[in-house]
DNA sequence: CACATAAGGTACGCAACGTACCGTACCTTA
DNA sequence: TAAGGTACGGTACGTTGCGTACCTTATGTG
């Protein structure tokens, strides 16, 4: 009852593959939470996934890697879709319901310590929720879903709509997670939305 | 002729106080320029300094501080002002051209280097420019100035434009500075004015 | 049952931070 | 002008954390 690791076998029950490296993604993700990017050690990870850093350092090249690894292991794995609800702002904010809510758990330290350790690497291709390419990438995809749906009711004019306000809501939510360190409130989202977003491309 | 430290007196020259001081933070801009901020040292700047480790620490707690002291000095002093061209789009490109340009020479790196190692504590004191307080300090008080010289020309109607609305143009170059490694472009800033702002305060 | 494979474990080299210590130049003040 | 305090120059050190080397020990596969 006081160490787990000898609950089956008072020797050996040696883990291997997937089972260790899930507890190693798993020990990683739980020092991120309590440590903070900044503290994060690959020693702490290491003790608390009962191995040694050996291990980490077979399956990663560095802290980055790892940490990258980790919350990929965490966000939800269901493929982000439109949601089509006939009305655009409860759109939206279903949108917003399903893409922003997993990110809030990451924190604005932990992202700029990635940023700082790859500064210019391309993160984008391992946390493209948090850092998109230029073209907004699938996300850009889904609004153009709603937002075409939206024009069907009569509610916009895509045509009159630049991309960059396209993106507009999704950057102003990272924004927000980037520079705050509580997690973005609710007020926050329908104020992106309703004071900015569709004021922006209903038809007046 | 291969030493510049020698170049008054053979002995002596020896520099305290303010021009020490300058020498030392002119040395960390220019590591950094160079460097980047995950590169730069502490023995970096001191070497290029001429003088050594003990010297910074006198001054300085830490890295994050002494590069913030760096950018500070480097910061154009004389405070931000409200333009006054009769034109509310004038007026915003001109704030942007003294307001965003001197950020460019910062970069992202830098910016997040710094929020990882002050991780929450008053960064925002540190370089008010880049962070902000949720009110806006200064720049929000300028906006409002633009915007009431607009209101009086009948540009816009200011008591129908939400904060967040005024605080927008500077949070979206923000966002910019943030996430891209290039230096915002033009087409980025008059993209921002003329696709997103002026769409939500003008009259209609 | 032998043997390749991968885990456990320890120790190490390295870089950078931040500190301690001491000798020495400079400045101030009497 | 001589004394004494202050701050700089310089070096050495303790510490932490990264990433690697090397060996020992299970495991499971043919």
């Amino acid at each position: 009852m006081d160490d787990i690791k000898q609950e089956n076998q008072p020797k050996g029950g040696r883990r291997r593959g997937e089972v260790l490296e899930q507890a190693i993604l798993q020990a990683a993700w739980e020092e991120l939470g309590e440590a903070g990017y900044a503290r994060l050690t690959m020693e702490g990870i290491a003790v608390r996934a009962q191995t040694n850093k050996t291990a980490l350092y077979r399956r990663w090249p560095n802290k980055a890697k790892i940490v990258a690894a980790a919350i990929k292991k965490h966000m939800p794995k269901t493929a982000l879709a439109a949601p089509d609800s006939g009305d655009l702002r409860t759109d939206m904010l279903q949108l917003f319901e399903s893409f922003a809510r997993p990110l809030q758990g990451i924190g604005a330290e932990t992202i700029h310590g990635l940023l700082v350790e790859y500064h210019g690497d391309n993160l984008i291709a391992l946390l493209p929720k948090i850092l998109p390419p230029k073209s907004g990438g699938k996300l850009n995809a889904i609004m153009r879903t709603i937002l075409e749906n939206a024009e069907k009711r009569g509610e916009v004019r895509l045509d009159r709509i630049p991309d960059r306000v396209i993106m507009l809501p999704a950057d102003l939510f990272r924004y927000e997670l980037l520079t705050t360190h509580e997690p973005v409130s609710d007020e926050t989202i329908t104020g992106i939305i309703d004071d900015i977003f569709l004021p922006l491309v209903r038809i007046r």
